[in-house]
RNA sequence: GGGCGGUUAGCUCAGUUGGGAGAGCAUCGGCCUUACAAGCCGGGGGUCACAAGUUCGAGCCUUGUACCGCCCA
């Protein structure tokens, strides 16, 4: 076995090998009829156009590591993957890849073009989830679902008709998001707000009867010319001599009348508003309020219309803005413009500015469907975390509004509403009808829109699994244990499957939600081509390894927190990597005798180191765990690397060596090699859910039972082997050991030049153990020889250091620097009078005594006590430097 | 404008009921000690953003200020 270990761990081969053999033997694979206890994750499905990013590599880690670990646990582990069929995302990119060909969608016709896009996915899509892979995800890959196919699309069409015929869903001409380049209606959520730089417009407006001017002020002002009133505050005095008066509007040939509405701000400019009921969200609803006309002077194309007027006409609508203001100003009714500020929507998908526009369009009423997913959070049937993104779940399902569901695209769930041209009956089903149930037309218009993607997204959790047909996934996995996913898509994703579970499934559709944080680069930046800053996680993989660069999203996947992500980083957990591959290099080499049976039913060890990592194992056994259990993968990795490297190498194996390498005969050789073996098998155990890879391929080389270390238990803490005593025996000797270290160095002693140590021990106990361990002692200080003096002094000329009250010392074999050792001392000594004087401080302050809980004030006794010592050996061993 | 989060070592960040300030990386010094130089040993480095308050005691709790970031209007 050892034989074949190289030098360095090569993770490219491992990975390939392992990952192959996994699908092979369908590890993967989850099943429904298991008698096992079901956990359940389904993938927050990538965009088919997509390809691995920072986002999705942190995001299936996660999920990975869960599935893992609990894969271990003994649960049916089911981890759901597919891709979504991102409707405006994907149209964009066949329509631009059609465009490099010189076609234009609309020439091709709809049909001609779903059969491309079709064609697109085939070729292209999903190209993502080869890429999961990659990381490790595993996946149930026979279960790989897309919004788009027969069953996902059938579960679509029966919610949007249940919907329906329960009212919940409706059609109306509602003024929503357009954006002219997309050409389609967005939701709300999908409109993003950015700050710019603009002007802001003040407009006069003449009354016709030459009784006064009213001043408004806008930041568009080509939308004046769909200006059906001006608003003003109903208790805003300025304006009352003008109320029941008219206003000429400019450009145009239109009166508009005053009208009062509270929604007009006092403090605001003038406290005058135009109302654009056609082009602007809050000027609609007043003019529902006041039943104005609305005038729709931008086209769905952003260009102006007809009733903009013939001057304006066919402009575009910035072109149109800058006519406008012109012919403002030369009809003297631009009053005034200054820089401002202002905060604009663009197209989540194409970054266009969205133009509000009136259209026909569905919705769908969310205030009832909200209304349990809000108590499925409060009652804690939901649990989110970190608890903190609870409050904006709230926030924004207490003030939802309905949600516009069409878009005018053609790559999607097409509505299942059709139009007889007969007799205008509509008909809503989940299959298309064959012929009009009311006068038997049989050539029915289905409807043209297509639903907003998050609409079949929010049904993943169960279409999925098959809904609406009852089957056995559905009975077993649902609802699923866990959702990971970015908080970006709180609203758009994971508020609205939680109202789809409910109202569908009548249940939740996860238990948990665990949201982790954006990945930025280490500036703190989000990673995007533009700004260049993009680490590509196939690249990561391919120069450091899977393993390692997840062990680097797990270690930074701190709770709430963004993950800042610098190439460095992964390098360092390469190291990591390998520092393991080699410390299994050292065990395997002596551990080839261990069989099974001694690694499954070892006896208890006598010797100290052996004992001491056995209890140390057991502990870090119940950090990851606890870690896990409470998504701090932080944590858990935090802990696994501080015991593996610093006190599984740096110290454990260090001291087993003499007994590895069989010098102090066959039994200590038994039991370290055996003790060894088992503390590595249970590591690799613990750390498989985030190094997949490394520790298979280790764990392959060691005497176990089992096929993989996929199915292998994952370790739980055994408490027989917790020793309080042998970590207090261990951790006096390490701190002798470091102390001895510690002088060397200080003294410029080179390593190969082994020198005295003597402790002037006055406790017993202290000088038996140092005795009984004296040659670890020896051999890991590089000390020549260790003696014990009860009553002695320290001689003169020698370098000194206080531990636990006992004064230790080298004496090199020629003098030492005494400057130098002076000014080691000083500092020391300052560091401990400080201290001192602190703990001196609280323990002559009455009230801390009387107040305190007792076992405080005891701890600071102890320190208290341990801090004179070592300020008076100190302050002697400084005296009796002489000169 | 409303809300949320952040500010701790040069950098990235931990710090879970308030009780002697931590890690990794970087840095400095010394080592090719036969698992590992992708390593080993050791060192230095902090008014926990600022101010006030509660408390015997505050990185942690309260209030305010400054700066940074995000979400919603």
């Amino acid at each position: 076995m050892i034989g074949s270990m190289s030098k360095h761990y090569e993770p490219s081969k491992s990975e390939r090998h392992w990952y192959r053999v996994w699908m092979e033997k369908g590890y993967f694979h989850a099943d429904a009829l298991s008698s096992r206890p079901p956990y359940s994750i389904v993938i927050p499905p990538p965009n088919v156009t997509g390809s691995l990013h920072m986002g999705h590599a942190l995001n299936n880690t996660i999920q990975d590591i869960l599935i893992r670990y609990r894969r271990m646990q003994g649960f049916e582990a089911l981890w759901m993957p597919g891709t979504d069929h991102a409707g405006i995302a994907t149209q964009n990119v066949v329509e631009k890849e059609l465009a490099g060909q010189g076609i234009e969608r609309n020439s091709l016709g709809r049909e001609d073009f779903i059969k491309r896009v079709w064609a697109w996915k085939e070729k292209y899509g999903g190209v993502i989830l080869e890429q999961l892979q990659r990381l490790g995800a595993s996946c149930d890959w026979e279960r790989e679902r897309f919004t788009m196919d027969e069953g996902l699309s059938r579960a679509v069409r029966e919610v949007f008709v249940r919907l329906y015929r329960e009212g919940y869903i409706y059609q109306g001409d509602y003024i929503t998001n357009w954006c002219p380049r997309c050409h389609t209606a967005l939701s709300d959520l999908e409109v993003e707000y950015h700050d710019r730089k603009g002007h802001l417009y003040h407009l006069r407006y003449p009354a016709v009867d030459g009784s006064g001017d009213v001043v408004v002020a806008t930041t568009r002002p080509e939308t004046m010319l769909g200006d059906t009133a001006v608003a003003v505050h109903p208790d805003d005095g300025r304006y009352t001599h003008l109320r029941g008066h008219s206003f000429r509007l400019p450009l145009t040939n239109r009166e508009i009348p005053l009208i009062t509405d509270a929604y007009c701000n006092m403090e605001f400019g003038t406290g005058a508003v135009k109302v654009t009921p056609a082009h602007d969200p809050n000027d609609f609803e007043i003019g529902e309020r006041h039943d104005l006309p609305k005038i729709t002077v931008i086209s769905l194309d952003g260009t102006m219309t007809h009733e903009a007027g013939e001057n304006y006409e066919g402009l575009d609508r910035y072109l149109c803005r800058e006519r406008v203001v012109a012919d403002l100003k030369e009809q003297g009714c631009l009053e005034a413009v200054e820089d401002y500020d202002y905060s604009v929507g663009q197209c989540y998908r194409c970054q266009t500015v969205i133009e509000p526009i009136i259209s026909r369009q569905w919705f769908i009423r969310m205030k009832d469907l909200a209304r349990p997913g809000i108590e499925a959070v409060e009652d804690g049937r939901i649990e989110i975390y970190p608890e903190t993104w609870k409050k904006t779940y709230y926030e924004w399902m207490n003030n939802i509004r309905d949600w516009c569901i069409s878009r005018q695209i053609w790559w999607g769930h097409r509505i299942p509403v059709w139009t007889c041209p007969g007799c205008d009956e509509m008909i809503v089903d989940v299959e298309e009808p064959e012929s009009c149930p009311t006068c038997a037309t049989k050539e029915l218009h289905q409807e043209e829109d297509v639903l907003d993607t998050w609409f079949s997204s929010a049904l993943w959790p169960f279409s999925t699994m098959g809904w609406p047909e009852e089957n056995d996934t559905l009975k077993r996995f649902y609802p699923t244990s866990c959702l990971v996913t970015g908080f970006d898509i709180l609203f758009f994703w994971v508020a609205r499957m939680i109202m789809m579970g409910m109202k569908f499934m009548g249940d939740v559709p996860f238990r948990h939600v665990y949201i982790h944080a954006l990945v930025r680069d280490a500036d703190g930046q989000k990673m995007s081509k533009s700004r260049g800053n993009v680490i590509d996680p196939l690249v990561m993989i391919d120069r450091y390894g899977a393993d390692a660069f997840r062990f680097t999203l797990a270690a930074f996947a701190a709770m709430g927190r963004d993950v800042k992500l610098a190439e460095d980083r992964i390098e360092g957990y390469r190291h990591f990597v390998n520092k393991i591959w080699n410390a299994s290099k050292l065990v395997l080499q002596y551990a080839g005798e261990v069989s099974g049976e001694e690694m499954a039913n070892p006896d208890a060890p006598a010797d100290l180191p052996n004992r001491w990592i056995l209890s140390r194992l057991s502990r870090v056994v119940d950090s990851v765990r606890d870690a896990f259990d409470s998504y701090r993968f932080n944590e858990a990795a935090g802990a696994l690397y501080h015991f593996f490297w610093h006190e599984f190498c740096d110290w454990y194996l260090e001291l087993a060596k003499p007994s590895l390498y069989g010098d102090q005969g066959k039994g200590p050789l038994k039991e370290t090699s055996v003790t060894a073996a088992r503390v590595l098998e249970t590591s690799l155990r613990l750390l498989h859910p985030i190094m997949p890879f490394l520790s298979e391929e280790i764990w392959q080389r060691l005497p176990v039972e089992g096929e993989s270390i996929m199915f292998a238990p994952f370790p739980e803490a055994d408490r027989v082997f917790q020793d309080a005593d042998a970590e207090e025996v261990m951790a006096t000797v390490i701190e002798y050991i470091t102390a001895f270290r510690n002088l060397r160095t200080e003294m410029g002693i080179k390593p190969s030049e082994r020198v005295p140590g003597t402790v002037l021990s006055q406790e017993a106990g202290v000088a038996e153990v140092l005795r009984n361990h004296q040659p670890d002692i020896l051999r890991l200080a590089r000390l020549e020889s260790l003696s014990f003096d009860r009553e002695g002094a320290k001689p003169d000329g020698v370098a000194t250091a206080v531990v636990k009250g006992q004064v230790l010392f080298i004496r090199p074999g020629r003098d030492i620097d005494v400057e130098a050792e002076r000014s080691r001392l000083l500092r020391e000594l300052e560091k401990v009078t400080d201290e001192l004087m602190k703990v001196d401080g609280k323990l002559s302050n009455t009230q801390f005594l009387e107040k305190a809980p007792a076992e405080v004030v005891e701890k600071n006794r102890d320190i208290q006590a341990e801090l004179s010592i070592l300020r008076e050996k100190l302050e002697a061993n400084l005296e009796s430097l002489g000169e």
